[in-house]
DNA sequence: ACGGGACCATACCCAAGGGTATTGACATTT
DNA sequence: AAATGTCAATACCCTTGGGTATGGTCCCGT
């Protein structure tokens, strides 16, 4: 880590890594501060106090990396491309600036012990499902049933991608491939 | 809670429902005392410390609660049978005794920040995977890649059901349509 | 060159949670 | 009934991690 000025950003992006790695409890000031080669004067400089800091961390997730899925979504146009664009997101990282890896099952284990972050990502399935499900009976498809399943695929893929399981590309296309089939017997 | 004799037991079933509830961070020696009724005198007496104590739900884990889905696909006939059982899996929540409630997910999130438990669900997830793989391929299908959907959807809806997003038992008789079709078509 | 603000290091304090020691109530054994 | 063993309450200690106070360095504008 070079010796420059620390900003904002680049103490969050120690804790999505920190997160991502070794889950929520290991995201702490001392940690953080050596990971940075700095101390706690500098992230209490940064942030009032823990709670202002995790609040951030949530609202960056929340409305830059997390929320770009269905965007995505909605600039394609045939179903394949739409599908494609929702699994390359289950695939992807997160960008450099916010840690470099794949935070959101780090994210629903933490929903499990901060209220906080527990709604928002209530919130965010909930969107994710109603918005998948619409999508899907646009297509003549039993949407509240295949919702579940893909966004249920989605998730544990993502899981066990990020421990390193799998690279779950394969069973995405096949998932893909499945519900494509199933267009064509309508 | 009962004003009898604490067990072993009783102590690891409070530290499941805690752990299922609340995640990991929340199973702690005082929380799991007032939960009983009781105080820090008890658990000393039936644990020698609180890294045996999760040890000792580890292995619970391992041995009981987690073991079951190999076994009962095993002893099912047809490949519709075998998917029933590995699906009925993931809807059943953990025996009374064991909390009650579905722990798998917390456990999933449990692994970020415990070496242990990350080997043995590192074991667990790489066992099944290979059970899935074999099996389905025994039936002439893609196992290597129907059994990283499978396990996907397993995980997935378990985690969604946990959160009580859904309950996952229709997502889950889709898929099983979806691959009994491939079956066919072959 | 100097005054002020951005940024960070150091040295503390405090609450929380793990751990220990001691004692007490109750049952069982001899 | 005396002694032993099981189980739990109480009162402590210690470490960890959040939080504060204070002072230092660098830079930038005037």
């Amino acid at each position: 880590m070079a010796k420059e000025k620390l900003s904002k950003d680049t103490w969050l992006a120690a804790g999505f890594q920190s997160l991502a790695d070794s889950g929520p409890t290991s995201v702490q000031i001392n940690l953080l501060s050596q990971k940075l080669g700095a101390t706690k004067g500098s992230f209490y400089w940064h942030f009032k106090d823990i709670s202002e800091y995790k609040s951030a961390m949530l609202e960056l997730w929340r409305t830059k990396v997390a929320s770009d899925v269905i965007d995505n979504i909605n600039a394609q146009q045939t179903l394949e491309q739409q599908l494609d664009a929702l699994f390359a997101d289950a695939t992807r990282p997160a960008p450099e600036e916010y840690g470099g890896k794949k935070i959101e099952p780090a994210m629903r284990a933490w929903a499990l012990s901060d209220q906080d972050v527990g709604k928002a990502l209530a919130d965010l399935d909930t969107l994710r499902l109603l918005f998948l499900k619409s999508l899907l009976d646009g297509w003549g498809l039993d949407g509240k049933v295949l919702s579940e399943l893909i966004y249920g695929a989605y998730i544990g893929l993502d899981d066990l991608q990020s421990k390193g399981r799998t690279n779950s590309s394969g069973a995405l296309t096949a998932l893909k491939q499945m519900i494509l089939a199933a267009t064509e017997t309508k």
